[in-house]
DNA sequence: ACCTGAACACCGTTCAAGT
DNA sequence: ACCTGAACACCGTTCAAGT
């Protein structure tokens, strides 16, 4: 940290304070410390600077998210993946599912905020051309492309794993007790089917609600829009 | 506040500390300051003590926060609604919306932490007995159900009234914004529909969503469980 | 313009110590 | 057991003041 002959083309420590060197320091903190650790504070502190200062580049904590989403988005496949449509929309969804499932902070940012990111614009561009490709009529396609992006959206967030502590299995485990001793007077339906609820294999019913979406969203008409 | 002569019988100025104290106590709160303000720090100001008390009674927030909103599900009417199977499942699925789309906090929660508290259950019951009613195989119900509270609970996350501000108006013109002004070289689809992406009623939109759910969920056979 | 120190106004949770 | 003061370890955001 002498001052004076430090040649600045050797790998600099510190990004530079723009709003792409914040964006990729915040890549940095999330991969080794969780999103939850991508804080104003923390990424002032890692760019040898105060909090005060991101503000010139960045509105707030959620957009900063969104950016760090919209860039791990970057980098699923989109083409030449193989298979018919329908085999593709599916391959597309389940790389997007991935990448929220691994961090369920961020799905929840991808739920609570439109994302207006490039790439995030590049799957919503590809899904609507998957449909097209199957058949969709384009308002339909608007419609549809709306809802399996929630329905996997939500699911990440809701079974992402929770890489903090053993939280998630807690929760879970909560839940199958509470299915399995209920009050077969109170919730007859429930008490019937037990932990059949739950159960299924992931992928299963990954896969159930995926061809459920498509087959609903084929067969079900848009009321006429004035 | 003086000592000795206070007549306890007389509306006690604070609820008791027990659970049942602290859960009325952040309903109050809710609805006065929204649930943001639902913190244990603000609760425990309210019911004259520590932060450190609450502990006692509630594992911590997250519990708290559902906790307050499985109270809020206890309002919703499950039965007597009127019309068909599918009429009373739609009717029971926009009170459950309702709820959590005047408090997409709340929503949150729905997604993050698995409920299990009894007016939960009950919704959950109530919609297995109308889609069993409506002719729905019981296992086949029990993966619809999923769906079907997962699809509106999101619906409620991603358009709830952000009472906050007008943050959610700004967000929601972003959108707009930038699908309407879209490079139709890289997003040809998204160019192609551009603010159609968003547009239609949303009770309509709802509806449709509702419909494609379950006539996707009539047609779609579970694969087989082992 | 860009940058920042310092402040304002908060959080959740734990723990040792009291009753 | 139940309850708590105090502490630990943080947050986001603004603003006046500097360069």
């Amino acid at each position: 940290m002498a001052k004076g002959t430090y040649n600045r083309r050797e790998r600099p420590a510190k990004p530079a304070l723009t709003r792409e060197g914040i964006v990729a320091t915040a890549l940095d903190v999330m991969r080794a410390e969780g999103v939850e650790r991508v804080t104003m504070r923390r990424l002032a502190q890692e760019l040898d600077t105060g909090p005060a200062s991101l503000y010139v580049y960045v509105r707030d904590t959620e957009e900063l998210h969104a950016a760090v989403l919209d860039e791990l988005l970057g980098h699923i496949p989109l083409t030449d993946t193989g298979g018919d449509w329908r085999t593709r929309l599916w391959t597309v969804l389940m790389s997007y599912q991935e990448v929220l499932y691994t961090n369920p902070s961020l799905a929840r940012v991808a739920l609570v905020t439109k994302l207006t990111g490039p790439n995030y614009l590049a799957v919503l561009d590809t899904v609507l051309a998957l449909l097209t490709e199957g058949g969709m009529a384009p308002g339909q396609a608007a419609w549809a492309v709306d809802i399996l992006l929630l329905m996997f959206t939500a699911s990440a967030v809701e079974h992402g794993t929770q890489q903090q502590k053993g939280d998630g299995d807690k929760n879970h485990e909560a839940l199958i007790q509470a299915l399995d001793t209920v009050s077969p007077d109170r919730y007859p339906f429930i008490a019937e089917l037990g932990p059949d609820l739950v159960s299924g294999p992931p992928e299963a019913r990954a896969r159930w609600t995926f061809d459920t979406l498509l087959n609903g969203a084929m067969t079900t008409p848009r009321p006429a829009v004035g």
